[in-house]
DNA sequence: CTATCCTTCAAACGCTCGTTTGACCGGACG
DNA sequence: CGTCCGGTCAAACGAGCGTTTGAAGGATAG
């Protein structure tokens, strides 16, 4: 990779460590460009406006993310019995390499934690329209591996497994990783983890 | 709005909207003065601060709900045959209750979600020095009821059920109340649906 | 060489922010 | 009566906000 970062990619890794921290009202631009030392003038040059950066910066990980995804899924669907199991890693194991991606990735978690809690306009439209079909595809998948469960029960379920994962990857809860354990080894362990719990709570009896 | 409440009282519930919408930052005192038609400087009078109103704001719903459950616990405890239902209930109800609050308790329940995703360190030492025992409290109780299950697990799992139940009483879940069914119903079909995921999600085999 | 285009820069634009100030009100108390 | 005092008020404070501007680089093409 060539050394030197674009001016681009140096705000826009600035800010995902940022907006993490302090929120995206929280965290200024000015803030941002002395972070990726950067004029102050070159995110509106760059993204247009502040709004735009965020967008920008939610499609430069959510693309390769929803495209993991869905190859997983689609290899998961394409074997002779497809389990509940691996239809959920497809879900979380692409989640997970980008949390452990060299530069920014867990950083970017805790962004995308932050943008499930807010309900301001602007981001959600954004987010559900370029990447609202990906969960109804796992919906879809997972529907018929849970047949005795009634419509509503499984959506109440759904909706549980959302807030659990969402919750596990905003890092805030009580389990802190072990001293002598890497972040490598945390991340894989939540994510085993997630998945035995997040099974079981699905196959409860109706 | 409401004229006989309290200044005070009516600047809380104007901040529990405005921070559930916009977040700590994004909400101005400003407009949540003018949301309560109360004076500008009025916060500053009764709270002090910004920060302090923040704080504030927590401890009125989380005094009475800790309280709430911990009176929960204690009676679950002292039955002769305690159940992983029982005492899942004992956390899950207070909470309901809180959500189906006739004035701001959904709003509420939305800025604690906002509160999980906030990685700024003064709100968090605030939350768990005051209530981070409640959590510590329950984790007691649910382990001899699960012996098998390893001390580590035990903690990811109690915070995925932690996140399940925020995320999901925060109002943008999937699951809407049905037009023929009373609130006080929908509440207690959704604790009934909460229960049976969280029990079967910490049953899940480690 | 000059001309062109993309990028960076310091400075400034209105505006809103949290907080502070000092005056003013109205009931309580001697 | 006058004094006090908790509460409210309009106004202002300095700081920081997102955004815009116009000039200045610096590489490339003719």
């Amino acid at each position: 990779m060539h050394p030197h970062f674009s001016t681009k990619e140096r705000i826009l890794s600035a800010a995902e460590e940022l907006f993490a921290r302090h929120g995206f009202a929280g965290a200024s631009l000015r803030q941002v460009t002395a972070a990726a030392n950067v004029n102050l003038a070159a995110v509106n040059y760059h993204f247009g406006s502040k709004d735009n950066l965020i967008n920008e910066l939610f499609r430069r990980r959510l693309d390769d993310l929803t495209t993991r995804r869905l190859e997983m899924l689609a290899q998961a669907e394409a074997q002779p019995a497809p389990t509940l199991e691996t239809i959920l890693e497809a879900f979380v194991l692409p989640a997970l390499n980008l949390a452990g991606d060299r530069f920014g990735g867990s950083a970017f978690m805790r962004v995308l934690a932050r943008a499930y809690a807010e309900h301001d306009q602007t981001l959600r439209k954004f987010l559900s329209e370029n990447y609202g079909h990906v969960l109804k595809r796992f919906a879809q998948a997972i529907r018929p591996l849970l047949p005795d469960l009634g419509k509503e029960a499984l959506y109440w379920r759904l909706d549980f497994v959302a807030g659990a994962l969402t919750y596990a990857m905003s890092d805030f809860g009580a389990v802190k990783r072990p001293p002598g354990r890497s972040e490598e080894d945390h991340r894989r362990q939540a994510a085993r983890e997630f998945v035995r719990f997040a099974v079981a709570g699905l196959r409860a009896p109706d």
